[in-house]
DNA sequence: TTGTATGCGTTATCAT
DNA sequence: ATGATAACGCATACAA
């Protein structure tokens, strides 16, 4: 390993020079910089990250959490989208991008002490159980955070727009014609209920009226219990004319109902989802949903985040709604 | 930030004894290196991985390389569950993953200085292009590295089997009858090398003839070029009775344009994908597909590595085969 | 059994 | 404009 010492023994000069050089200071001869650079280049020399982390007291590594617990892993295509643009935009500014978990090897440690041990400037919180008390701790700490799709008191986050998607969705639906409408939603996270309340509300503004047995309680992300609740919805006297899906994957469970019972989509129900992964878009008939912005949601974590880090003093925690976007697909048609 | 040094005070003991002290040095009193702990504990006292990183020149940190130029973003599932493996295998020996790129911030580097800029212990190259020689370069030099899917000269890879996979799913189909087997394949990979050759192996083993027009380029992971050359097969004067896809997304496409044509799954043709994604699983019928052991892949992969970089004069490098699983679903059936 | 001294590679302060 | 020196937090060889 080539260090700022061999430089500074090949070139005949300080080790402070050479840092300082190398850093771009002010008060270091042009030429004297330039040939040291050089020299640096020629050398193959790469600075340490590690020792100029201990120096400086910063590390240019921000953590990422995913708790899997909650079923919001990597694998899911919101998370993975949205741990993406985070990993490419906190790139773009210069920082490498860590997985913080707890309980690393045979060390017990809660996301807090992790997350203090690697020294991460900040991190991104992205999926987890908002009430479990590591994470509160480490979300309340002295690290900068940035929480996704969950606002802890004047702490910064990027929120998904549940209400104007449910908003959409429904008003979407509601021109089309519908008023039977059915929503098959997840489990109560706060997401959830603004997704509910979005919905009730604006139900209740363009007069429809909210049937309870419309609404059935789903998983995300489970094709088999929203089967189950087209099922259910299915076998009312009165049949919706409409089904509201808590995710474009658990739609397939529904799909498969449907078309076990010979009800056709759109022809004799219609149906949309929520997200607007890719599946959504290449199923035929293309899938009605909401696509949340998942890539700007990553992104704009990562710029926050960077910007609290690199500006403590400056900073004021704000709360940034992503808005997404209706995809109307070719699910939803005009009720007979 | 409380340090050795503040335990050593409080303990009225040197920083080396509390080092050994929490280092379970041998040569500690019992009761000593009790007393030391305890105070650390009651002070909240957090190793500092940096520090320690320097000194020990081992930074406990695997780099995690997925270029997505090649298309293999975490967000293909497939990829997605490979890191999901190797980042609970990791932690559970002790270490992290942090994300290897090129190009951080306004920084010019390749892949290997990026990683030994970080000090990563060594690196699991999960998606990459294997001739990109910033790879090549990473993937032979002094870093411990796995590859996964590509075996580099005396390196230590991770391979899915996809040699047997294709073996088991052509038999399979032979099995049900069918002789007339059309292969959609993705792009030129050595993957997909593997997968050709071993149909054509198979294929004459089995004494089926293969027919260059039911041989069809398209492309992983996308629906339009597998339901173009769905199209084209359909349009075959003497039609497949069986189509094998590059992989269970993009067989998404064909399905649309196999229902467009009124061609019924399976009764009028049977068909197979590749990689036993959930979606393949909730799909009616379910279809029939290899399923990779992406899980045991990325955790061999973070075990193997995790042993080179721990024992480094014993290791020899090794080419580690994991075997996937046929997923019998409903989508071949005997043909007429 | 404990402590002293040193250095990992870097940056920052203060002299020169 | 450049250099000497110390310090970041820790682990280890060696002395006591």
């Amino acid at each position: 390993m080539v260090t700022i010492t061999d430089i500074s023994r090949a070139c005949g000069v300080s080790r402070a020079t050479v840092s300082k050089a190398l850093n771009g200071a002010p008060d270091i001869a042009a030429e004297t910089a330039e040939r040291i650079r050089e020299c640096a280049r020629s050398l193959g020399y790469l600075p340490n990250a590690t020792a100029r982390a201990l120096k400086v007291g910063r590390s240019n590594n921000i953590g990422v959490l995913f708790s899997d617990s909650t079923g919001g892993g990597i694998s899911h295509e919101y998370f993975s989208k949205i741990l993406e643009s985070v990993k490419a935009e906190a790139e773009k500014l210069g920082y490498d991008i860590t997985f913080i978990s707890k309980d690393l090897g045979d060390m017990k440690m809660d996301f807090y002490e992790h997350a203090k041990y690697r020294n991460c400037d900040g991190v991104v919180v992205a999926s987890a159980d908002f009430h479990d008390p590591a994470i509160i701790r480490l979300c309340t700490s002295d690290i900068p955070t940035v929480t996704l799709d969950y606002v802890y008191d004047s702490r910064t986050a990027i929120l998904s727009d549940n209400v104007r998607g449910m908003e959409e969705l429904v008003t979407y639906v509601h021109s089309m014609g519908h008023r039977r409408i059915a929503f098959i939603y997840g489990e109560l996270t706060s997401v959830t209920q603004k997704r509910l309340a979005s919905f009730k509300k604006t139900c209740a503004s363009l007069g429809i009226s909210v049937l309870p047995e419309y609404m059935r309680q789903g998983v995300y992300h489970d094709p088999r219990s929203s089967g189950l609740a087209t099922r259910a919805l299915l076998s009312l006297p009165e049949r919706p004319t409409c089904i509201l899906y808590p995710d474009d994957f658990s739609f397939i469970g529904g799909m498969n109902e449907l078309e076990k019972q010979g009800v056709s989509i759109p022809k004799d129900m219609s149906v949309a989802g929520y997200d607007g992964i890719p599946l959504s878009q290449v199923l035929r008939p293309r899938l009605t949903t909401y696509r949340q912005g998942a890539e700007r949601m990553g992104a704009e974590a990562a710029r926050l985040l960077v910007e609290q880090i690199e500006h403590p003093d400056t900073w004021l925690p704000q709360q940034v709604t992503v808005e997404g976007e209706l995809l109307t697909g070719d699910t939803v048609s005009r009720p007979d």
